[in-house]
DNA sequence: ATCGGGCTGTGAAATTATTCACAGCTTGTG
DNA sequence: CACAAGCTGTGAATAATTTCACAGCCCGAT
């Protein structure tokens, strides 16, 4: 089963894809389905079977034209392409509504991607262990980081503070940030930013609604 | 002034694009900057300013050569452009650890956009008040939503749920989906979905963290 | 008044992403 | 064993989005 040569530019949006299949390929391992087809696949994440097949070739996997992917092994194949060879921590910043129900959502999902240190100034929260995670002062961020050897994080704190967190984080050697606070951060352009604007997609969802538009989906 | 004839086919990117100017744009009305050019704003939103204008010309809005755009000005023709005319209500389906941080968000935000009723099944938070906003029963949901005239959505239900309370809000007379469930929803195709995937995002902060791929922000 | 600098609005080019469409397999069938 | 059906992998076409680049304008400075 060759994947290999990951030399290919890959995009964006074929990442965020292939991270979607292999959650539907894996709810399909559990309803003991052993292989789809490209279209079956569309289908269910909302695309078209062209662009199914297109993601997976990035991936190196190749199915076969009488049985179409065999679900366990696209799993691992995507697993191979997607994941880093150890498992990586992530850091929480901010431990106010959001930041508690991002650490709930995470809790006890892909074992290769854990949140395993929280960051907050509230006094009363520091030292404490919340969902199961021991949380610290923003001012042991880089012995935390650098101990557990984190290179990725997640910013949940208010806008006015996010700018300031991010240049910490970012000083202590975290290369990748998931930011949930509404400001467009400024950091150094190695550091890969993902940005959750709630309000951002609500307004989307608003002006689309409106406009009666059609969605995107399968066509028959 | 003229806005106006908004018949162009504006894409998705542009529509969330001029969302997050506007959320700079009252950022730099505080701080009492009354105009700003295109280059300046592509600058704080991470963009070329070619982009920018271009956003802009959607809306209708025209600035002039030496002043750039006027501050104000803008962000109405902004408003006028993404807001309805009347506020409208959106209704947020599933009170766990991540509804109620989204209930807390958007507490007090846009004024044109509120949460003004939630749903959940658990007996315990029907008919009580969270964050100032009345929970009522899955079972409302038609009357209410009917009632109070709302036609947006938030899910925040396990996954699980997230179709049947799909078909539900959809049945309901719902219009526009926020949908922070991990799974695809299959709704008519007048409905629109917006997606919110944290698990896919974190994923692709994962992955393009390791690729050390520069980002994406303004060229000097 | 006239000039020069610097910005907007926007065709046109470039780039990126998606879809088409078909050769080449692989299997089931008569 | 030849054929039909139906899928994959992928070059080529198309569509969408972004960037380039420049005409035209406006203002401040001569």
């Amino acid at each position: 089963m060759g994947r290999g040569n990951q030399t290919e530019d890959i995009s964006e949006k074929t990442i965020g894809r292939l991270s979607l299949y292999r959650r539907l390929l894996n709810r399909l391992q559990d309803a003991h389905v052993e292989s789809v087809f490209s279209h079956e696949l569309a289908g269910v994440a909302g695309g078209t079977a062209a662009q199914v097949r297109r993601d997976i070739m990035a991936t190196g996997y190749t199915g076969s034209p009488s049985r179409g992917y065999q679900v366990a092994e696209l799993i691992e194949s995507i697993g191979d392409f997607l994941d880093a060879p150890q498992p990586e921590g992530v850091a929480l910043v901010g431990l106010g509504n959001l930041g508690r129900a991002i650490m709930a959502y995470f809790k006890g999902r892909r074992a290769k991607l854990a949140i395993v240190a929280a960051f907050d100034v509230d006094p009363n929260k520091i030292n404490r262990t919340i969902h199961g995670c021991r949380c610290y002062a923003m001012s042991d961020l880089r012995q935390v980081a650098q101990q557990e050897g984190v290179r990725l994080a997640i910013i949940a704190v208010p806008a006015g503070q996010a700018q300031a967190v991010a240049d910490e984080l970012t000083a202590a050697g975290i290369r990748g940030l998931l930011n949930f606070a509404p400001v467009p951060l400024r950091t150094p352009r190695d550091v890969y930013v993902e940005d959750i604007d709630m309000t951002m997609s609500l307004e989307k969802v608003a002006y689309f609604a409106r406009q009666a538009r059609p969605n995107r989906r399968e066509g028959k």
